[in-house]
Order: C-alpha cells, then sequence, then structure tokens
DNA sequence: AGAATAGTGTCTGTAAGACATTATGAC
DNA sequence: GTCATAATGTCTTACAGACACTATTCT
C-alpha cells in the first residue's frame, strides 16, 4: 500500500491491499443445542483435516466471503448442512480470539447457539466433517476432547443457556411441534439442574401467553395430558423475575 | 497452499498461507459510556484516514497481531489510548459482520462496551484520530452521522445497556470513587429515562451488598448524604427482579 | 419558621414457593 | 377400588411500588 495520502476514498479503496497487515483468520462456531432421553446435548463434528486432524470440535468453519452475506449466514449455513434445520433458534453468544487458540496464528471466531428440537433431526458428517454425533453436556463439558478452545467455549455457552433459561422461554425451541406443559418443564429442570414446583411453573408460563392449546390430548398411559404448541409470537419473552430455586451462587 | 494431505500437524502448519483464501478484515471497537451533566454520553473520534476520513466514529481500530494476546487487549489498548483510564469495566456486547459495512470488504467487528465515571478524563485524540469528544446519546443515537454501521452499533449497545440496568449493578461503574445513593439513583433514572421511587431504590441497593459507607458526609447545602464508595466485591449484582416501572413493551 | 434534600415506616401489589387437594385416565 | 399423572386451590414469602412521615441542613 502507498504511503501517501490518497485525494479520494475511492482512490483509497483502489490501492487497497487487504494483505498488507497481518491479520487475524476468522471463524463461525455454533453451540448446537437438544435435549433428548432426558439429558442435554452437544452437536460435534470430527474433523477431516488439519490442524486437530481427527479431533472432535464444534459445529463451525470460515466464512465463504463470496456468498455469506452477514456472520448469521455463515451460522445457518453450517447449521442446515448439518442438521438439515432450517429455521432453528439462533442467537450470538460471544466471539474469542486471541493469538493462542488456533496454532495457525491469531484467530477470531465468532461464536452463535442454536436450539433445536431433537425430533427429526437428521445428521450429515458433510464438508470437513469423517464423523458427526450428539453428546451428553454434563457440567459444562462433554466425555471427548474437543479441539482447540471449543471445550472452553462450550462452558460458557452452556453457562449462559443455563441463565436464560431462568428468565426467558427459550426451552420452547428444544421443543417438538406439540407437547406438554409437564414435557416443557421437564427440559427446563435438566437444562437448569434442579426441579422446581409444578404449580408455578403452569403459572409462569401460561401467564406469558406463549403457547396455545392444540385442543389434542396426550394420552399416555395415565390421565390424558393438554397437548400446546407455540403460538404466533415468535419473540422470546423475558420473565420479569428469576426462577428462584435453581438459582446461581 | 498444497492441496495433497500433509502427514503432521507440523507439516501442514509449515505449508500453511494464510492468504490462500479471502478472509474478513477483523477489528475491534468500544462504545465507552459515561454520564455527565445528567445525560448520557457516548465517545466519538473524527477519523484522520480513509475510509470514512473526516466523518465521526466509535473508538476502534485493528487488533494488533504481533502485541495483542486476545481481543480484550485491543479493547482495553484503544481504551487507555483515548482516555488514559486503564481499569474500566469493559464487557464484549456483540459482533457484526457482513460484506458491506465496509467499503474495503468483508469485515467483522467485536463490538465491546465500556463504563467510565467522567472524573478525571483526559481526551487525547492520538493516533488515527484528528479529533475526540463526548457526545450526548439521546434514544440510542448522536447527533453526529457515524461512520460504517456505527449508528447501528450504538442503537442496540445502547439498548442493551437500558435493559441491563433493570436487573444488574453495572451504573456503579460510572460513579465516581465515592458518591451519595442519590447520584446513583440519577444515573439509573438517565439511563432507563424513567424515574423511580426513591425508597425502592435504597432498599434494592443497600441490600445488594455492593456499596459501603466511607463514614463522609456530602454537603451539598441542605442535609448532608452519606457517601459510600463500592465494596471489595468486583462482581456484576444481578437483581432477581426487574426494576417494573420503566419496563419496556 | 420555611425550603430543600436525606432518609425511614409501612401498606399494597405481584408473582414465586410450598403443598394440599381434586380430576381423569389405566388396571 | 389403587396407582399414577394432570391440573387446581390457596396460603406464605420476597421484594417492588406508593406515599406519608421524620431528620438535618440551609437561609
Amino acid at each position: 500500500m502507498k504511503k501517501e495520502p490518497y485525494k479520494t476514498e475511492k482512490d483509497f479503496l483502489k490501492a487497497y491491499d487487504a494483505n498488507a497487515f497481518d491479520r487475524p483468520n476468522v471463524s463461525v462456531d455454533t453451540v448446537i443445542f437438544t435435549v433428548s432421553g432426558g439429558v442435554l446435548k452437544t452437536l460435534i463434528m470430527k474433523r477431516e483435516n488439519h490442524p486437530a486432524q481427527g479431533q472432535w470440535s464444534l459445529v463451525g468453519g470460515f466464512i465463504d466471503v463470496h456468498n455469506d452475506q452477514e456472520l448469521l449466514d455463515t451460522a445457518k449455513r453450517k447449521l442446515k448442512e448439518k442438521t438439515g434445520v432450517k429455521t432453528p433458534y439462533l442467537e450470538q453468544f460471544c466471539s474469542f480470539g486471541s493469538k493462542s487458540r488456533d496454532p495457525r496464528g491469531w484467530s477470531v471466531t465468532t461464536v452463535y447457539f442454536a436450539l433445536i428440537p431433537s425430533e427429526g433431526v437428521e445428521l450429515e458428517a458433510g464438508q470437513g466433517a469423517t464423523d458427526i454425533k450428539w453428546s451428553a453436556v454434563t457440567d459444562g463439558k462433554v466425555k471427548e476432547k474437543l479441539a482447540f478452545d471449543h471445550a472452553h467455549i462450550l462452558e460458557e455457552c452452556t453457562e449462559r443457556l443455563k441463565s436464560k433459561v431462568l428468565y426467558t422461554s427459550l426451552p420452547v425451541h428444544l421443543m417438538p411441534e406439540e407437547f406438554t406443559l409437564a414435557e416443557l418443564q421437564n427440559v427446563y429442570e435438566i437444562i437448569m439442574g434442579a426441579a422446581m414446583d409444578h404449580k408455578s411453573f403452569r403459572r409462569r408460563i401460561l401467564r406469558a401467553d406463549i403457547l396455545e392449546e392444540t385442543g389434542k390430548m396426550k394420552d399416555t398411559g395415565r390421565r390424558p395430558a393438554m397437548l400446546y404448541r407455540r403460538n404466533g409470537n415468535e419473540n422470546t419473552h423475558f420473565f420479569v423475575r428469576n426462577i428462584e430455586s435453581a438459582q446461581m451462587k
């Protein structure tokens, strides 16, 4: 790049060389959560290529500067490629950037977190992965060793999920199309790691006006339960008070 | 970069060419808030160079891959360079990345937000800026036209600040060393844009156990008020209930 | 005394917690 | 009938809101 000043921005841009300065790598990673079999799980893939070849990692990849318009597109693209899910709950979590987190040098990753129902998901290893699977998250950790700083990212992201569950309606995005209040409460409890009173739970959820009755009942042996679905309102509900029974210190 | 597979990660890294693929620019921007003269203000600087030369922008810059160890270091470095403040409240807000936000091409910026007391800050335009100043934030906007997508970033960041004030003790970081409860309440009210009952406010803050009495009184004409300071506990306090008088719809 | 600001007392309101009770199905 | 789960009734508790009251300084 020339040192002398440019008359106009146009001149400047013409002479601009993106590679003139050392700059970090940028990627997008997504922590994809689901609840199935009574446990919180996250999607991990086995890396096909170097670095960290053969290790498990979060689902992520580089931005495709020619096809992705914005960061969210990269996250959506990866998610659809691996799970086939097109309209998940997807929220930006945090970015992690440092000199040491990737052996290739300074790198930044913007992490999203996704909540998807476990039903009807067809995993596909696809590009860059030789394997892909759900792994149980216990205390913010999976049993597999994760590449780069992904264990750290997963831990912080799980912490965020746990705290948001105390004051939002987020877990509805982990439910199938139709579900009972007991099932929804169960998902809340799995994430919080604590039980809560079911009367309080029903009051809280029903007052939030985020669900509607389907009219159908789920019969599972004993007394049938009302099946609910999310109503039109796609906004996350923020409760004005936290669930206190599971309060973190 | 060679196409054939590498035997070891070491071989791979040796042959790795960071510029082989097109990749985005990465920067760090910081929305620096303060409250003075009864209004919320943010720090903006006049850009010395292209692009957007001569326009006002948030305080930011590129990562120095040789000296910054992590993203936070870049934010801290810029903040200290412009304000001289070394230990501000600094929290990562969000990252914005898109093809179109910067005329140089795909770019990602990780935005931090800082809260600093207005006292004892010596602004210095420094590197990359011909001018720097505080500008009042009204309804998430400053009167100056901001470069790139910085007006959008400021708006979202202000929204985040407003919402966090309803359930956290964040505003204590906008206060000088010693302050009265009435002064702290005033700062809360300025950010929320709504008044609140002073009895409720006192109860809430004092129960949070984040302040300690200095023993000194502030006399300002009428009845003197107790001066408080932050106690040792540097953790942000999260209240279990929101301030409801200023609830956003 | 009166004005102004600091600080307390106390009642109400709202939503969560606790837990007993009733309802509806299978057997 | 019993068992199990669904759903409601209702009392208590915690903390915010409202607002009247007292306290301490000034002029």
